[in-house]
DNA sequence: CTCAACCCGGATATCATGTGTCCGGGATGC
DNA sequence: GCATCCCGGACACATGATATCCGGGTTGAG
């Protein structure tokens, strides 16, 4: 019914990430952003096995994005976080009860399963088509050009 | 990040009762799908005080629809069981951290919840112009012309 | 080579929510 | 009056999200 709140942390993150210069660690990443660091690093985690960011160990290191901004897209960040898995889950209902009807004759999805797989797939074209470059320039734009500035010149100094 | 269960059975319990002359008590419905009788009357409830479903007590009542069956749509039977919450709520991050937008700046949401709105939104047309009449209609078809009547057939036997 | 910084994976604890059951109360028709 | 049925709340249970911690491995700097 809702989405992880790793999700809007994650994507904050690749936002973040696209403003820096060099790997991130997940200690500077939680502190900017006020979360618990233990667990952002979890999240941080699975979006490096999805390739969505790339990670580099030992002194100096952190966490980088594995492309540029501009060909990361939202529903890349919560396919990662998420999981790949459909908002509705079917439970097959129709094969339960007296009515019952035969597995060999559900090969096709039923039609309220078609209906939120088709209003699924709008979402996540939707998503799709929203980068994290897309998500920094309207957070610029929020903020009247100066958010990302701040954001640059606090990592810098740190 | 899913949708309860409850929604797949209000939606078939919804086509059911399309096809019943009269009320349909819940004891019927859930037998009927092969699911818990007990947790099923939560959701028609649900549903009641949504005021998609009608109820009647006492002896021969039971649960019938509010509506026509072409008038119901999806999003009506998954704003009523799932609630009206979205599917992300953003928690506002942007308050956090030592770059911590005032609160009094954040009159617009930020670019990233403004991008799950807008695909939140597509999700909820494509549901909102799918109706109960519409998925009778399909698992018909899906049957070749023989479900609904089974279905006709076992309610006047019970 | 040693050390510190950092990522990785697993184990664990806690909490919210979904799932499922049960019971008392009230309404309705016979 | 009685059986049937809805309503609402209380309760137990399973699941997943949230959050923390620790040991192990990797890398760069001194």
């Amino acid at each position: 019914m809702k989405l992880s709140n790793g999700v809007e942390w994650g994507l904050h993150c690749c936002v973040t990430l696209s403003q820096a210069q060099g790997p991130l660690p997940a200690q500077i990443l939680a502190e900017l952003h006020g979360i618990p660091a233990a667990y952002l690093a979890k999240h941080l985690q699975a979006l490096s096995r999805a390739g969505v960011v790339r990670s580099s160990q030992g002194q100096d290191g952190g966490y980088s994005l594995a492309s540029p901004a501009s060909e990361i897209t939202v529903l890349d960040v919560v396919a990662a976080i998420d999981g790949p898995g459909e908002l509705f889950r079917c439970a097959e209902i129709r094969t339960r009860g007296p009515l019952a009807v035969p597995p060999e004759k559900c090969s096709q999805r039923c039609s309220i399963a078609r209906a939120f797989a088709a209003a699924e797939q709008l979402w996540r074209e939707a998503l799709s088509k929203v980068t994290i470059a897309d998500l920094a320039d309207g957070i610029d734009r929020d903020s009247s050009g100066t958010a990302l500035g701040e954001v640059r010149e606090w990592l810098s100094s740190h």
